[in-house]
DNA sequence: ACTTGACTTGGAGTACACTCCAAGTAATAC
DNA sequence: GTATTACTTGGAGTGTACTCCAAGTCAAGT
């Protein structure tokens, strides 16, 4: 699969593709003989990955280092379960940090529509 | 309160809150006859709800305008409905994407303890 | 009067995550 | 054999959100 096809699958452009794997946030793709990218589905793995960690808000470092402890070996296993549980943790605060606004957000979305149906402001 | 004393009470610093102000995140804030800032209860508020939107991912950009509708009086009152329901949605998408990502690191995460356990990888 | 400390400002600097670009290569189309 | 198209690279540029700094003001303490 080329990158242009791969940008096309994720809804990302090729720009970004090279950049996360010149960031380390997925391992060298594999290679044409030509030189170009042939994403293997093993690849394609990795950018599903990459993608929907960054799509969560994780910092790129995070990820790559992620990376760099897989390409490291199993002697890097229980560092690797570190890491993932300590990125668990962040989604888990920011999730909770969302629901705190959401909350906030519907008490004045609910006066905007007490005033909209009044024409008076309820507060 | 002062700048000091407010920075403390919601543990961000001076110079990120003199940008909030300087950014349109909230109002002018009240001053001290010397032109310090003397933080009321109403400012405190604008305050509060900055850093909870800021801490879950929206964007300065955003929370800025809605000051400005809010400033710009009661002829705003539907387009701060809009805005406040355009944040609403981008807070749900991106908590369901959190909980698109959890999902993943929590399969991970047990393949991790089961080789944590078994000495082996299950994969 | 002078030092100290807490504040003020405008503006410059930094970190992060892209995003864009110029110059080059490689394979196909004519 | 040359034009076109799709890719390659390193590096520079952009936008966002801070973060830091220098120079100045103001009030209180000695």
């Amino acid at each position: 699969m080329t990158i242009n096809e791969v940008s096309k699958k994720f809804g990302i452009t090729m720009d970004t593709l090279r950049y996360y794997e010149r960031a380390g946030m997925i391992p060298p793709v594999t290679r044409a003989s030509n030189g170009n990218r042939d994403y293997q589905e093993d690849d394609l793995n990795w950018v599903g990955l990459a993608i929907c960690m960054r799509n969560s808000g994780l910092p790129v470092g995070g990820i790559a280092q992620y990376v760099r402890l897989y390409q490291a070996g199993d002697s890097t296993l229980s560092e690797r379960h570190q890491l993932l549980s300590d990125q668990k943790k962040i989604l888990q605060d920011q999730r909770n940090q969302i629901d705190e606004t959401l909350e906030r957000l519907n008490i004045k979305i609910a006066k905007y529509e007490i005033a909209a149906k009044t024409g008076k402001l309820s507060w």
